[in-house]
DNA sequence: GTTAGCACTCTCACTCATTGAGTGCTAACA
DNA sequence: TGTTAGCACTCAATGAGTGAGAGTGCTAAC
């Protein structure tokens, strides 16, 4: 348990080395009005915290910085729950959710840009699977020759399609009942049901009416592909190469690993996921990271949601050295923003 | 006009440069058994090439470099027409076009994804809009509420979608009647002309059926408007942060500016679609191309294809130090191999 | 418990000499 | 006339040495 005085002492030490990125000195520090001390007392105080492991000195005649430890009791305990946004966050965000959109992509890719210009950290967004949607109808759509186009939309208005070709074997008229025949018996069905349902209700029927059922059932093999073809990651990225203006990534090293492993849309997306695991808004520093490339790097995630149910992740991605209250705020506002637009956009338009 | 001699010397240079990415020394030729000439002779000649502006001396003690007027000169004399492609090279190709894909997204991604693992360059991809196509079929799906999805599908078998509101004077039975009319109407209509056909020949009969002339016509424009969104840009990203292990990208700045460009699709886009005007191969070296951020990059794009119809660009972006020769081979055989998947895709399946 | 003072440590920036690669020029050679 | 050997010269890179400055830990005094 630490004292009031080196709780302050802490908290200055990281808002200080956030700002400056470089080491604090003992002197530094006592110059700050609201902490009357000397300098001396200060040095006795840090070197405390350093035995705790809150701090850690680069080399002997340098300042204080914070370790990893650290900035976690800094999160923990010290940053200020409601830091108040600077007016040009707010009128960016402001500005950000005035302009109409039509589809989550959108407000989700600007909302990834708007993060990263205000921080110049990474913004990411993850626009999950919308949860439980069932059919709503799936259409088949001839092309020339013997493809066709097959489309399934759900229940949320999202829409998957494909190109299938036609089995030699299938008439036209075979493939139109197929599909009339999937909408009258699955409409409703959840997604991740439709092919055991399919196989439970529709095989005798199909059996009985196509004129060749191994290949009928070959269509029907493909269209069932596109229903359980997972929803594209939808992964949206902010400026990434931001990041290579912070002095931690001046070593091509470090930049290349990080900017590496955001390129891999589908490690971020796991990351991203797992947040949905730890209730509203998770922070990982450092080593807490079990992705290699993010040893140096915080990731701050936190859910959007529709009601109870969670839709999506918001996140950021930066050094370690991280302005925590700031970004958390900022994700508070636009996590809960982007959620409205998400409700206004699949929720039948109900707000608007 | 170069003696034969120049022209060998200048390609020896180009290609040592390339390779080792450090000035090339009159020595280090002479030692070249296939130049039969002393140091001081080579001393000599190089002399003449940087005079007529081929080569350049970062410093008095240093070795040459090939200028960028001696890039393009190599590019247009002296890179041998046809490189043989390294037995790796051939062998990841062979792999990627062995595996069967679905979609040209998926192809496009993997040939961006290879030409950057084999060049440490970022290979580009970008599959443009298919021309001339035509409106196969448009469909809307009701979804809850007031909310429906529009469905367009073209003559190539792509799909746009977007979600919709149904004005509220707009009764269901028009609504199908509306989409039906489109569909009668206009079904082979190339894209670009549906709406003023919609104006010439449509209007009137909307107005004599509909029971708001006025919400109908609302609606009308929600649904054209998806006929006219522009496919969305498909630009294919290699690993871009491959490049940072150039050594001149190892100026963090440089590395920056041209890392932010890649980011920038739209812009990107731009830059690859003018290939098309340029016939077959396009090499922009350097201040050649007008943009800021790549006057040290080489910029190498090929056309894609189906018969002569242009449907889209392949690339590659690296530093002017590019190994021309490897990656104009590199093009030519994904690029081809690409135009095929995109056309046993998107026409029917003709080819297997 | 707090502070002033002092010796100590370590990085950073600067200077300077050395090294080595490479050039240009000149004179000799075929 | 073209080619080559030799030599003086230039310049970047390297490494050692130095002083300044920032910061610490410790001790003794308040």
């Amino acid at each position: 348990m630490l004292t009031e005085r080196q709780k302050s002492i802490l908290r200055m030490i990281v808002d200080d080395y956030v700002r400056s990125a470089e080491p604090v000195g003992s002197r530094t520090l006592s110059k700050h009005v609201e902490l009357g001390y000397s300098a001396a007392t200060i040095r006795n105080e840090m070197a405390d915290l350093e035995a705790l492991g809150y701090l850690e000195q680069p080399h002997t005649s340098a300042g204080r910085i914070p370790s990893q430890a650290g900035y976690r009791y800094y999160v923990d305990h010290l940053v200020s729950q409601d830091v108040a946004l600077r007016a040009k966050d707010i009128e960016e965000i402001k500005q950000l959710f005035a302009t109409r959109v039509s589809a989550f992509e959108q407000a989700a890719q600007q909302v990834a840009h708007v993060l990263s210009s205000l921080t110049q950290y990474t913004g990411v967004v993850l626009g999950a699977k919308v949860y439980d949607t069932t059919l709503k109808s799936l259409q088949l759509v001839p092309l020339s020759g013997q493809s066709a186009v097959v489309l399934v939309i759900n229940s949320a208005g999202q829409v998957q399609n494909k190109t299938v070709t036609i089995p030699d074997g299938v008439p036209m008229h075979d493939v139109m009942q197929l599909t009339e025949m999937i909408n009258r018996a699955l409409c409703g069905t959840p997604m991740y049901r439709i092919r055991s349902r399919v196989y439970e209700e529709l095989m005798r029927e199909v059996a009985r009416h196509m004129e060749d059922y191994e290949e009928a059932s070959r269509l029907l093999d493909q269209i069932l592909q596109v229903t359980e073809e997972p929803q594209e990651p939808n992964v949206f990225l902010g400026q990434a190469t931001n990041m290579l203006l912070q002095p931690e990534f001046q070593n091509i090293h470090k930049a290349k690993s990080v900017l590496s492993w955001l390129e891999k849309r589908d490690e971020v997306l796991v990351s991203l996921a797992t947040n949905a695991l730890h209730g509203d808004l998770r922070v990982r520093i450092g080593a807490e990271n079990e992705v290699e490339s993010l040893q140096d790097c915080t990731l701050i995630t936190t859910s959007l949601h529709i009601g109870q149910i969670p839709i999506g992740v918001v996140g950021v991605v930066g050094p370690t050295r991280m302005e925590y209250g700031r970004v958390i705020a900022l994700l508070r506002t636009l996590s809960s923003g982007l959620s409205d637009v998400y409700g206004r956009i699949y929720s039948g338009h109900s707000s608007g």
